[in-house]
DNA sequence: TATTCACACGCAAACGTTTTCGTAAGGTTA
DNA sequence: TAACCTTACGAAAACGTTTGCGTGTGAATA
């Protein structure tokens, strides 16, 4: 079992200094041709490679970006990250990635972790307990010691720094104005608990969608659903006997869920009842009937956000700092969830 | 912008040497009581972390375990991934994850990247293109030059290290003994090109399972995929007026467009046709009907191969090596596609 | 008073690089 | 022949840690 080989080895060796190695591998002209080639092909025999680690010492960068999220099992989020990838490879970044698994806790340790030393910047969506603990410090403190942070989708509005999102009420509105535009009446809403951003957010658009159509908005057509795991028995309960012609539902799952029970109560879907929901994973894509939904664009939310974290880690140390928030656009996509 | 502390800074503030700063925060007996709290005081002020970078460079190990995917945006990987966090965290151990994106080059390079400083060992998946290849050497020199490696699921027969699989066959074995004993006769089997192991291995299970009930496969009632982005198409003529009465796919995308598929040709599930898929992902547990399927326990898969890489990197230097295969076991989960 | 001994701390090496600067040997010029 | 310039290389510092060992100081012992 050979161990991996350091210059120090070569130059031992081959009887020169670590220097000369180094300089001989970096083709200087201050090595003399000769030397040159031998060290080359020595190194080349013994399959030397820099040790990253002591690359990332010396130069007090480590050409990675570190990527939390809260849920590594979940398919818009993983989206994100390939378009983190692609921009990343391209401009010789590696990425981390870590899930926070929705705890704060987790989410505090896997970014101290990755900034003492592990990473130079993080793109990083908050975990659900953040959101509601309200504690950002951890995220501060790292932003503090000069490693620039892009939040996305589901941001924290108090944090000055890059952000990536949606326009999630947007979305929702366009979503809600789909409904309308064919007719639907009595439409409801699956949503979140309002301390989740993005469904309050979402919430209000669907809100704004209906005030612009004239109609009054019922809370008798509103769920906020706490326990998401355990989403259909509420889903169930909401929908028991309720007369509606169409559902805007936040995510994916209450969607297909909502989908189930309707089902199950001898609906039809969309002749009955029309179903909108928002994010295109592969549950929309592949349910049948397929869900009509909105676009999040995920992989464009990645793209954007490394471009962002590496224009700030690229860029000259003493410019006044400027933050930005990208938003991307959503888009509906039609499919046999909704009449035509 | 304060930037991270150092040892070097507290010790100069504090006017002591670099050496008892760091006896200091460790509560070295050899640092009086009141130069140790005056230490901790100051470092806690300043919120001081030590640097993993030097530490790794000290210490000549990570403390992290890189995990190679085919793809990241794939529920079972990711799932496998969540057993692997799990016993890292446990464990102490940091966790990196880099896709592949089934291409060859890009394994190679993530794994040079990887094995050049930022990892102890690597639990990997082989790509697509690394087993149609059967180009192994990146693998075998990462080996050669002291790193552990476990495979998982997409395994190399060749390569002699630990393994954590599934039975593959044993499970498609038991999906088609499932549909057997539901008395359905003709059992059509959606399946991958040969070079993709699992999908070989699971077409193998199908035909023993046949076999034993005495009937006799046809190789009309076995469609290879080879394009899976474009497998509708390929599904919808192969089941085009074929006379069969339960379908048996490899993966979950071709058991929800199978479904698909007949729900256009008018078929009742499982009325009509039963459907088995393989993994227990989103799709099959949330589709109407449900799917019935095997599951991988692609958790339980992640928890086994962290643990043998762990046993490695922990384990005596100078043991006689042995390596392991563990076989999770699968398990069928019957569902509304297949009758009672 | 001379010796010994804790005590509390600093020095320096090591991990593997890169890079600046210094310098010996040999050749060229005046 | 003396002064200078190339050429080709080595020494050493630096990145931030940890740790074995050396050492100065004051107090206790003989």
């Amino acid at each position: 079992m050979k161990q991996k080989v350091t210059l120090k080895q070569i130059a031992k060796e081959l009887d020169v200094s670590i220097s000369t190695v180094s300089k001989a591998l970096k083709d200087s002209v201050e090595i003399s041709l000769d030397t040159r080639q031998k060290v080359k092909a020595f190194a080349k025999l013994y399959n030397y490679k820099p040790n990253n680690i002591a690359l990332s010492l010396k130069n007090r960068k480590t050409k990675t970006i570190g990527v939390i999220i809260p849920e590594i099992v979940h398919h818009f989020f993983t989206t994100v990250i390939g378009g983190v990838e692609k921009v990343a490879n391209e401009k010789g970044y590696n990425v981390i990635i870590c899930s926070s698994n929705n705890s704060f806790d987790k989410e505090v340790i896997n970014l101290e972790m990755l900034a003492s030393g592990s990473a130079d910047g993080f793109i990083l969506s908050v975990a659900k307990e953040t959101q509601q603990k309200k504690d950002y410090h951890h995220i501060e403190e790292t932003m503090s010691q000069g490693m620039p942070v892009v939040l996305f989708d589901r941001i924290i509005d108090e944090l000055v720094c890059d952000k990536v999102i949606i326009d999630d009420g947007k979305g929702a509105q366009t979503a809600t104005n789909h409904l309308l535009s064919l007719g639907c009446k009595k439409i409801a809403i699956l949503t979140t608990v309002d301390y989740i951003s993005v469904g309050k957010l979402r919430t209000n658009g669907y809100l704004r969608a209906l005030r612009a159509y004239d109609i009054t908005a019922s809370e008798d057509y509103i769920l906020k659903i706490e326990d998401i795991d355990n989403c259909e028995s509420e889903i169930s309960d909401f929908l028991e006997d309720k007369d509606v012609d169409a559902i805007f539902a936040v995510n994916e799952l209450f969607a297909v869920t909502a989908a189930r029970v309707l089902n199950e109560q001898g609906k039809k879907i969309p002749d009955d009842v029309s179903i909108v929901g928002f994010t295109d994973g592969i549950l929309s894509k592949h349910f049948i009937p397929s869900l009509t939904t909105i676009s999040q664009h995920g992989e464009e939310m990645g793209v954007r956000a490394a471009k962002l974290l590496i224009d700030k880690l690229e860029g000259e140390e003493d410019v006044p700092e400027e933050y930005k928030t990208v938003i991307i656009d959503t888009s509906l996509i039609q499919r046999q969830s909704t009449k035509k």
